[in-house]
DNA sequence: GAAAGCCTCGTATAAATATGCAGGCTTGTG
DNA sequence: CACAAGCCTGCATATTTATACGAGGCTTTC
């Protein structure tokens, strides 16, 4: 091919070195500077005698786990992974809920119109044993539960996810 | 222009009631099945009858602060949005540091070949008012404090950091 | 010391994501 | 009613990111 500058592990005196030296310079850059693109973390880290393209940084940030968000580039974590797989059911809540009454072995969900539906979801995809079924309308939802009981489980567990 | 579809709130009853069950759908979506695209997740949202573009998935996926990541599509939210700002240091000294040695108002730390400069990097990002300066080689840091007091808070922190 | 296996990385390009602009809708105001 | 302002969105496209492929370089094995 056409490429004959540098490649494999280079000049470099021990194994992978630069490798990870790089990716050290790349956590450090990305924390306190407010890179926008891989290619200005590029151009950044050429300032620092480190040539990369920036095929090689995206693969970078595949390995720490760096993420894009809205405030620059992020690494996460185990902890904040999980952290951020858990969301559903409480964002929904917090998001929609304006009321919840029990009734028997019942639930009303109250929501703004048009909230039923996608809260609704989010209650379905939780999988709770205690809830037999789900309908929902513009702004109101049903939640059917077995007995008084399960439905007072159901009620303190989404009480406990709005907070 | 050309777009003579529909545009504007549609149909909808109320303002923003279709974006907002959309939404709804996008975080129900995405943490249930596996969508690795926005333009898959459009073809998803297709089949419950929401007809949208990427480009309003993107702006969506802007709003509710869902990120990519290996892992698919997570929400981030404030929690651990904090979380994965914190990193740095812990996260530099977990991957890096092999020995940490006190010596009077000195630390010195010891890494792997090429470690020091991306751990020394790490700490003088932290901008500790206890450390006036560091000194890095290729193994070995030398984190300099006014005193061994100093230092002892220092040591502390960063032993703290390692968990 | 040649062959095989592994890394790491550049090039070229595909794939995915973000955005400038314009239009339709709704609401508010004179 | 006409008009202005604001929101939501599509379209077209710019920008950004991911990846298939191959090139060395290193280490290990016989």
């Amino acid at each position: 091919m056409r490429g004959d500058i540098v490649a494999g592990n280079g000049t470099d005196p021990e194994l992978g070195t630069r490798k990870r030296f790089r990716q050290g310079q790349i956590l450090k850059l990305i924390s306190s500077e407010n890179i926008s693109s891989q290619d200005e973390l590029r151009r950044r880290l050429a300032h620092v005698k480190l040539q990369v393209t920036q095929a090689t940084l995206s693969r970078d940030f595949h390995e720490l786990k760096v993420v894009k968000t809205a405030a620059g580039y992020k690494p996460l974590t185990a902890v904040s992974e999980e952290a951020a797989a858990l969301p559903p059911l409480g964002r929904a809540l917090r998001e929609y809920l304006l009321d919840l009454r029990p009734a028997a072995n019942l639930l009303v969900l109250k929501t703004p119109p048009g909230g039923a539906q996608p809260l609704a979801a989010a209650v379905d995809a939780e999988r709770m044993k205690e809830i037999a079924g789900t309908i929902a309308g513009d702004d109101t939802i049903l939640v059917i539960t077995p007995s008084p009981a399960a439905r007072a489980l159901v009620q303190k567990r989404m009480e406990e996810l709005l907070r």
